[in-house]
DNA sequence: ACCCAATTTGTATTTATATTCAGCTGCCGG
DNA sequence: CCGGCAGCTGAATATAAATACAAATTGGGT
């Protein structure tokens, strides 16, 4: 009888119905339903089942199951030509315009996105355009080279 | 001197570029960048950031911006609350930049067209953003009660 | 049934994270 | 200018989670 199995089916279960916030509370859940186990061995459960553990509102930390996470993994560097198509970049008070080849606007947005570079609120694109918001208090120097800085290939085009 | 709010954004910055597996981990990458803090403050600002953290592949735990993470309470098909798949709030001198997950943008741009509120002057929505623009004069203070005054969901979100 | 290897588990411990408490700083109202 | 309040922080500590190690269990293969 693959106990184990079960058990982790039981924890599956247990963590999509109900609000856990430590491996002692499922536990005492598992211990409910009649699975006896140790805490070492739920460490090793949530491990297996990936289970994650996120903040909900508001100051709880809560598991999840990893079915409700998208890309999980962060990668390194953005793809070489993520500025193709790049054309220009004017600064006008908190509000960057980056011009861009019709169609390529998105690409570019994405990149800068992805670089999740702080002084960058947000960007939005257009067709042949790219709506950059810094936060208040960065000036256009700071900007040009916190573009700069996390996305190297601007260097090429700045 | 607002070095808390720069060091939140760089932390957000850190874990969106790289594998970090523990807070000790990132307080070294924090020291790199300048922010010297202790490992009580990172704790505070993780929480305050809802980071959460996942395992990838494999037996590797690594932190993740609550980006990255579905709202956990599945969301109703039509959405019966307007704000559905908000994620966060940040404003930049007369623009607000609303981050939501992929797709819900329209939803919540048009639920505060919809509010008709004075001191916003309009809304444009991305695909996970939405750019809102008040009118000029209006303090940061005041769009976010104009916001939950007009659109009282917003008071759970902000 | 027996043996071996792999897997699973518990105990004790280490490591990681959250929190308590106190001190500091800046700001607001008098 | 002062007193007090609110926010931020570090040091110390409490709590939660992961792991080293050893013992127990399982599942073939013979």
């Amino acid at each position: 009888m693959p106990s184990k199995v079960e058990r982790l089916k039981t924890i599956k279960s247990i963590i999509s119905k109900e609000k856990i916030e430590t491996q002692d509370e499922l536990l005492g859940r598992l211990k409910d339903k009649g699975y006896v186990v140790t805490q070492a061995t739920l460490s090793r459960d949530l491990n297996e089942l990936k289970v994650a553990k996120i903040k909900d509102s508001s100051d709880k930390s809560i598991y999840v199951l990893p079915e409700k996470i998208i890309s999980s993994t962060p990668v390194p560097s953005s793809p070489k030509n993520a500025l193709d198509g790049f054309i220009s970049l004017e600064l006008s008070k908190n509000i960057g315009v980056i011009k861009t080849i019709p169609a390529f606007s998105h690409t570019i947005a994405s990149a800068i996105d992805y670089a999740n570079i702080p002084e960058v609120l947000g960007t939005l694109a257009g067709n042949d355009i790219v709506i950059l918001v810094f936060a208040e208090e960065v000036t256009h120097e700071q900007a040009i080279g916190a573009l700069k800085r996390d996305l190297p290939a601007f260097k090429e085009y700045i």
